[in-house]
DNA sequence: AGCAATTATTTGTGATCACAAACTCCCATC
DNA sequence: GATGGGAGTTTGTGATCACAAATAATTGCT
């Protein structure tokens, strides 16, 4: 349908995938403002599928729709980050002791080696590398179970923490917190098929993971961060002047 | 902005609202196709809004988007309703946990007036006012704690499973299945504040009432409810002919 | 009558436009 | 110099239109 080419997917969805890929590299500053026009001007195409895209970005609260209408990227505080981390442990760790009937070697094998890329991501101090290479841990133990119903409320949980760890897991806190340790729990208790291990190894990884950096110095100013354009995305500045 | 008089919320939002509430209530039958331009005649408005309030139930997986773009209520399976049930079971356990600590009197005597009316709701086989009751019960507790977090989790879980609540909690099933006994634990857990006892009573409430229900003969036909249009929303046919 | 091909209708998609609210910027005033 | 008001700009909203894909209805053939 509208002007798209058989096989191709409609704009508004390849939109929100970028969008939504941004998001969860690190690439969207909390409060910033995103603007529709400002969005469909860098692609190049109508506000209409941006703003679908958009509103579909708000509806699953990786972006907030102010009482005006205007889109911005979430700020976190303190006790909504505490929900996130208690959001996380009870369905990740359900996910992972779902997955634990359909695992198999070659699922261990691909978790290892995820785990030494994530590793390496931290050695090279490489950033937006140890963010995809993470991610890609866990939703692919996660993805074992299944899961249309998990994964949806997972990467939602996922997409509100994905902005503010921007702050946390740059410079020397990459290397500080990193997760490797807890991953290797991970991977033992599903060689060993032991679910309950695997769920106080999952809610270990999180809890000290983030929750550690609580208390840390995340509150830092927006100018110690900068381009948010890696995806062709451009977050367009709220308050300024 | 557009033609809205000030004070007024935007037409999608009234929209989004409007099928939220229908779809919560059991009016939308499981496998019926819900087209943009049939809502949108039915509520004398533009396509547009309702383009965006479907997608944004989409977003929430309270209605489901086919290969084609078509708009339609899902199908429930054996093992989306366990997956969802084990969903709730973490969530709606945590929220309750969370919510303790802010726990009154106050709320403490408003649960047992809505548990009252839920008995009532079910004595009287009013099975809307039973939803929505029921409903109520539910997260007026998990409101206690907060949430800006689990509400909006919640609630996308309940979205998702109310269209097959229609077929199981209409007639005989209304009274064999009701809830309300372990509600009672609910409360019993509330005025001694036991966080622990309380997650229990939670976990049997959703496991019994919901639960039980996996093995029961809920795949009827659709021809068995009619009368989708309670809050003047049409639902087109999906297979006809 | 049963079935396949064709036509007709429905439906989602994306662009464009008009409008009003919100925001920005600037200047006058205290 | 700080503050309040007003003009200009930006931005979201909703309606309308054109187009193509998908579905439904119909026709024609065996």
């Amino acid at each position: 349908m509208g002007s798209s080419r058989p096989g191709t997917q409609s704009l508004q969805s390849r939109t929100y995938r970028a969008l939504r890929r941004s998001i969860l590299d690190g690439d969207f500053v909390p409060g910033r403002a995103v603007t529709i026009r400002g969005i469909a001007e860098d692609l190049g195409i109508s506000p209409t599928p941006v703003r679908e895209a958009l509103r579909r970005l708000v509806a699953e609260r990786a972006l907030t729709l102010s009482a005006t209408g205007r889109v911005s990227v979430p700020v976190m505080t303190r006790e909504k980050l505490a929900e996130l981390v208690n959001a996380r442990i009870c369905l990740e760790r359900q996910a992972a002791i779902d997955a634990v009937p359909g695992i198999t070697d070659r699922v261990v094998t691909r978790l290892v080696r995820l785990n030494r890329a994530i590793d390496r991501a931290i050695e090279a101090g490489d950033h937006r590398r140890y963010l995809v290479t993470h991610r890609d841990f866990h939703f692919t133990l996660y993805r074992v179970g299944g899961g249309e119903v998990f994964l949806p409320l997972i990467e939602s949980v996922w997409l509100q923490i994905s902005p503010f760890l921007r702050y946390t897991l740059s410079g020397e806190h990459l290397s500080r917190y990193n997760t490797s340790d807890r991953h290797v729990e991970i991977i033992e208790a599903l060689e060993r098929r032991d679910a309950t291990a695997l769920g106080f190894a999952v809610e270990a990884d999180i809890r000290h993971g983030i929750g550690a950096l609580i208390e840390s110095d995340w509150n830092r100013p927006d100018d110690a961060v900068a381009g948010a354009d890696t995806a062709g995305i451009r977050t367009a500045d709220r308050e300024s002047g």
